[in-house]
DNA sequence: CGGTATCCCACGCGATACTG
DNA sequence: CAGTATCGCGTGGGATACCG
């Protein structure tokens, strides 16, 4: 028998199932793309990384690094130059993302192939309900 | 050397990799706690999923489904009845996301641990800034 | 270079009411 | 029971300007 999921909450994240919880520290617009990057670059700099997200204003990467240091999925290494220099990289509980990353990325392409492929084929109705 | 990723597009969502269109299937405030339980259940009236589902309203209920049919995640069977009654259960594609649940509980599991402990850990600092 | 500080808008999401 | 139809707000996200 199905039953109403108790709402709990950790870090500041209230959640029914840890599918949802997980969802709240990796989703969103810009996360899933710059775990990507990190999780294939290692480590980017401050500016590498905006210029590989083609579009993100700094203030949004900057709120995004800042959460998701916050949830110890990224580490952030200041170092004391000039010009200032910021390098980003996954922590190991960010590695530990990585196989849902592989998950998510075979899926994807199991998803693409199936709507593209079904915006084609329509069956073998007798055109219903095209007066053209 | 790190690269722009091209934005694609399929099925009305646009991405940069197959990890964040994944995201746009499955992400959003409900969709994830929705999908848990019919991986669960395979198939759940629209009344029983939207009692497990505390709290969410009946148009929103709607507005997701509607949604994950779309993208061929979820059939709705309709019986025509009085009164009505409408289940809802994965389609094969929508079970081929199983693995990345999977995959997302272990990790929610992690972490809560993760950030659970270290709450309570807080190093061995000398109570810094604490005038009480 | 790698950030804040403001200001602002769109839309995701919700509350409520009505229907076949 | 399983929906639409309206109305409306909060906030995720963006544009721009300035700072160490």
């Amino acid at each position: 028998m199905i039953q109403r999921c108790d709402v709990k909450e950790v870090g500041g994240k209230s959640y029914r199932c840890f599918f949802e919880l997980t969802m709240q520290v990796i989703g969103g617009k810009w996360k899933p793309v710059i775990l990507y990057h990190l999780s294939q670059e290692k480590v980017l700099r401050f500016g590498a990384l905006k210029k590989s997200l083609n579009g993100i204003t700094q203030r949004m990467l900057t709120k995004q690094l800042r959460e998701l240091e916050a949830d110890r999925i990224v580490t952030r290494t200041v170092f004391n130059e000039v010009p200032p220099k910021v390098e980003y990289s996954l922590t190991e509980l960010g590695e530990s993302l990585i196989p849902i990353f592989l998950e998510m990325k075979k899926w994807g392409i199991r998803y693409e192939e199936c709507i593209a492929g079904e915006v084609i084929t329509g069956d073998t109705y007798e055109s219903v309900d095209d007066p053209a």
